[in-house]
RNA sequence: GGAGAGAUGCCUGAGUGGCCGAAAGGAACAGUUUGCUAAACUGUCGUACUGGCAACGGUACCGAGGGUUCGAAUCCCUCUCUCUCCGCCA
């Protein structure tokens, strides 16, 4: 959520960079700014008025204790018209906040000014490119095909106790997904990420606060009987460990990682390009967060970029990275980098991490702040990125990797996984 | 699921209608001092909105929301959460 002060102070400025995000209701950022004045006007308005009751309650109580009651009735009537004037007056201001809050959550988060223009993923700048494309034997198949040649992923299984989008990953393909996991785990342990383990539901307030709800509602499992919601991403409930915290300088900067399962509802999506592992309704994943001063939020936005290629570097993963156009970019988000994993027999790159930097848009939900040393409380940068995605991992391992005679493991997994071939 | 107790500032904890934005202690921070990895003393020490160039003011907040009252941390109602005991259970 943007601050209503920097809109006011700055609104020229919020215009150009929404429109860098495709933005498509500019009309609004006037609106706030005028729902702000007529805010600041009432709160003026009732303030002066229950500052007026304050002293008379204040002077009636003098009266009462020298027991000259009759002097204390009289301004009691006075005291009467100020209730309900302020009654007006607050019932007017709650209503222009609550406007006021429906409009601004409505503002997507601004673009870093080095986010290039652009409305659709075609737009989007490459980076840079590593690895090498593989080439692939005469028959190679896609992974949905190799997941049941070796049987390590059974998706009709799945979709029998559950639903499409649930696999059931059978034998080594069960085992490469623990050692996934635990190498994904012990790596961003080295790199200095705290590891948590958070719940996997989470209340309304967190959805909010990470910026799901109220827009995303649908794409998230909600559990009605008791108003929790399916964690989408480890992001939610790891960031709202910092939600209504008021940190020291000192304390920043905060890096946590977590394994966690994510849910999601994927509402609408169907068709070849969500075959297999590609696009699935509850997929493992290992999150990194980071919560970090402001001052240098974007130099930790090119670590986490960094550190995410270093893991596919070392799964060696042909990737390439991605500079979202503003088009193309998350709600919440200021600037984000995908990671994407060239899928050889599908012939196609996919996305398996996604690093951002929410800049105070999270921050201002969340009320996470920081008391800088001479005392002064602002709000914390918010950072986050997969490092990594399970599924599309394994569709690449297995696709890249495959051979006559079996599928490849990488080195550096095979430590986790115990095992050289899938075969 | 049943019965009971409770929710106050960074923490502990007092406060049962006006003198309470809130005692006291602790923690933290700053300073003074003592010749020593510590003590003593003094001071500072919640958040947000708002007025003002500023100095300095105003308002709101004692789990959340509503009510009673001239006046609520304190009384009433609703909700949420926590704890204890019992039941069930990995």
């Amino acid at each position: 959520m943007l601050q209503v002060s920097y809109i006011r102070d700055n609104r020229d400025e919020v215009l150009n960079r929404l429109s860098v995000k495709n933005f498509k209701h500019p009309e609004l950022v006037d609106n706030i700014i005028k729902l702000d004045d007529d805010r600041r006007q009432t709160q003026t308005q009732l303030d002066s008025i229950a500052a007026e009751a304050n002293a008379s309650a204040k002077k009636i109580g003098d009266l009462m204790r020298q027991g000259l009651k009759d002097e204390a009735e009289s301004i009691k009537s006075q005291s009467n018209t100020n209730k309900e004037q302020s009654k007006i007056l607050s019932d007017k201001l709650s209503a222009i906040e609550i406007l006021l809050q429906n409009e601004l959550v409505l503002l997507p988060n601004l673009p870093h000014i080095s986010v290039p223009k652009g409305k659709t993923p075609e737009e989007n700048v490459v980076a840079l490119e590593h690895g090498k494309i593989p080439k692939l034997m005469q028959n190679a198949l896609p992974h949905w095909e190799l997941a049941t040649k070796y049987d390590i992923i059974d998706f009709e299984l799945g979709n029998k106790i559950a639903g499409a989008g649930f696999p059931v990953y059978k034998g080594k393909g069960a085992k490469l997904q623990r050692a996934l996991i635990n190498f994904f785990l012990d790596r961003a342990g080295e790199a200095g990420y705290r590891e948590m383990q958070p719940p996997i539901v989470v209340n309304e307030a967190s959805g909010f606060g990470t910026g799901q709800l109220p827009d995303k509602e649908g794409q998230m499992y909600h559990i009605g009987i008791d108003n929790l919601y399916l964690i989408p991403t480890a992001e939610v409930p790891v960031t709202n460990l910092y939600r209504d915290v008021i940190l020291k300088e000192d304390e920043l900067p905060i890096k946590n990682c977590a394994y966690t399962p994510c849910f999601r509802r994927e509402a609408g999506s169907y068709g070849a390009h969500v075959r297999g592992l590609n696009r699935l309704h509850q997929f493992d994943k290992v999150e990194i967060v980071q919560v970090v001063h402001p001052s240098h939020s974007y130099q930790v936005l090119e670590d986490m970029s960094a550190y995410v290629q270093s893991l596919l570097q070392a799964l060696e993963l042909p990737y390439r990275v991605l500079s979202l156009c503003g088009g193309d970019m998350g709600f919440t988000s200021a600037k984000t980098y995908d990671m994407e994993v060239w899928c050889a027999a599908q012939a196609r790159w996919l996305e398996v991490s996604s690093v951002s930097n929410f800049e105070t848009y999270q921050s201002n939900r969340l009320k996470l702040r920081f008391k800088s040393k001479e005392g002064k409380s602002q709000f914390a940068h918010t950072l986050n990125g997969s490092a990594l995605a399970l599924p599309r991992i394994v569709a690449s391992l297995l696709e890249n990797n495959q051979t006559e005679t079996g599928i490849k493991i990488p080195a550096a997994l095979i430590p986790y996984t115990g095992f050289e071939w899938i075969n």
